[in-house]
DNA sequence: TTGTACGCGTTATCAA
DNA sequence: TTGATAACGCGTACAA
């Protein structure tokens, strides 16, 4: 590769003329212009980053760290390119990074990228606790922001959706089309997400005198399979339900399946809401209603923020953003197994 | 941030001790190794990432480029988790960068990655032609792979998937059940991918001496409400068929929906398969039958390519992956509207 | 308007 | 076993 010294002994300058050539800063006269222009065209000359970011200790880049494994569905996909698309604007380049499977990893891959001297570094957690974000935060010198994790001390580096508000306002609403009996399909245990979507809907069912069953709160793994296996749990236990809240869209359309399968239609028997709005999903079963998560609002504040950290002149600030209910389809009351009860 | 230096004095030893211990290169006494990890720990020290590779000329990075209008769809995810899971193995780093929405930018993403020293790169290309990327290969001095582009001249630079082929067998499938009346719904004209899904359906009719109908061919755009559209087209037109090969699953589906909407049984009056087999489709539509593509090995291959061009010690090759027909349900003959006509 | 010289934080090659 | 010192390629005061 030829570097700027090949360019300027080829051009008759300076290393530092090419540079201001490049640049666009300082006086140069024209004719050495065209001259330097003519010589890095000559040369097939190209910049070194590297060279470049570490003299000048700025690198116009934008970090993201996701685990791998969150690297499939809806969310990701809205997080990411909805960054890019945002950022495209800012002539900034995004850069996402592998968080990999623990929050060792996790942590490795911010440093990784503030060893990379990014500009700004976002994350969507997996696995760091809120204490291990906060000190991360005040330790590093770079604008950090946290999507999708309440922090405890640094409030303005997250962005949150009020995944409990919004599983309590589902829960209200199966609840006034008359439900009573309400069966929930968790996460994974080890997502916060999984715990406020729960505990927005154990905290509806009180509001409204209605006891919290155990037997209609089931374990699932955010995959189709689990929410499948859910309902199987339910029916052959023979637990009365009339209506089903899956934690994501993916356990919701897994549940439907077994449904279906055991001739209980939806929503005329049953009704279903799930959570993330996949966008397939209401081309194949329409009577799937869903909580939409506002990823692209949250990720254009996130960024909104970093740029005015780094730029400056950015004032609103919206830490926790509300999820929309759709319904796809009339939830409709008709308690199941209330007979055989 | 402390540097090297600021370890090296705090520790009573030279820059060069330190770069020494932190590399595991050379003989350091137990003492002094001692004393600079201590030293280490207590400047907080980091090393910086850009200086490193500026000196070594590595930097133990793999980029990526892919359009951000890709950044749906499960075909991206597959082949993003998979080659970040894959070179986890190897201590690299996936970066995906932004190649945006036009053939320049798309190669300015590349230059960005070169520029950036990354070790090799991975290209899945949208709009940069065969040429264009032939020549990148040509000039560029770093392993580079290109996903699902057949090459001119670089042919082992490239992995691609037999998308005539898989259509081939497909339609070739669709004959042999009877079909002689099959739709085809196209993918967005400016893919290459388009065009070969298309030659694959139409060489299987001309080899079963079935004449290529020009009103069964039926313009798509990747996705649902194009491939609904495509159908409503066809019924409006009342065009004889009685089975549909969509050029992606998402146009499958929103085939399937306007089906069903007319009243359509599928499979039993029409047979749809789609391409590319999305992971929740068999959980809401187990009548869809669905080629699938072998991202995942044609990663594979891309990184272990990519690995044996950096280390040496690869030697298989296979540039041309196989798709793989999944059928869901039984595909029965039942031409449609035959009377009508 | 241009050139010189130093700094950015490392690695790597010599001597010592 | 260690320490100067020269790269690596570029930005940038400062001087000319």
């Amino acid at each position: 590769m030829s570097t700027m010294k090949d360019v300027a002994t080829k051009a008759g300058v300076s290393k530092a003329t090419v540079s201001r050539v490049l640049s666009g800063k300082g006086y140069v006269s024209e004719a050495t212009k065209n001259a330097v222009y003519q010589a890095i065209e000559e040369a097939g000359y190209r910049p070194n980053l590297l060279a470049r970011h570490l003299a000048s200790s700025k690198s116009e880049c934008i970090g993201l760290v996701v685990t791998n494994t969150l690297y499939n569905g809806n969310y990701f996909n809205e997080l990411l390119s909805q960054a890019a698309q945002k950022l495209e604007d800012t002539g900034r380049q995004l850069i996402l990074v592998d968080g990999k499977h623990s929050a060792e990893e996790e942590q490795q891959a911010i440093q990784f990228l503030l060893d990379l001297r990014c500009d700004a570094v976002i994350i969507y957690p997996r696995f760091l606790t809120i204490d291990a974000l906060d000190l991360i935060i005040d330790q590093c010198n770079k604008p950090v922001m946290v999507v999708n994790r309440k922090l405890r001390k640094n409030q303005s580096h997250c962005i949150c959706c009020d995944h409990k508000g919004s599983s309590f306002h589902a829960t209200k609403y199966l609840i006034e089309q008359g439900h009573r009996e309400i069966a929930f399909i968790t996460g994974s245990p080890d997502s916060p997400t999984t715990l406020e979507r729960l505990s927005g809907y154990k905290e509806a069912l009180s509001t409204f005198n209605i006891p919290v069953q155990d037997n209609l709160i089931l374990p699932g793994k955010w995959t189709p399979t689990s929410g499948a296996a859910a309902i199987s749990q339910l029916l052959a236990g023979k637990v009365a339900f009339s209506a089903v809240l899956a934690s994501n869209d993916e356990m919701a359309i897994g549940a439907m399946k077994t449904l279906s399968e055991a001739g209980i239609p939806v929503p005329e028997k049953v009704s279903v809401i799930g959570f993330d709005n996949i966008p397939t999903a209401p081309f194949l079963q329409p009577a799937l209603s869903s909580i939409k998560d506002p990823v692209r609002d949250m990720v254009n504040e996130v960024i909104n923020r970093l740029i005015s950290m780094l730029d400056g002149g950015y004032l609103s600030h919206n830490n926790l953003f509300s999820s929309e209910l759709i319904i796809r389809d009339s939830v409709r009351f008709g308690p199941y197994f209330t007979s055989i009860k």
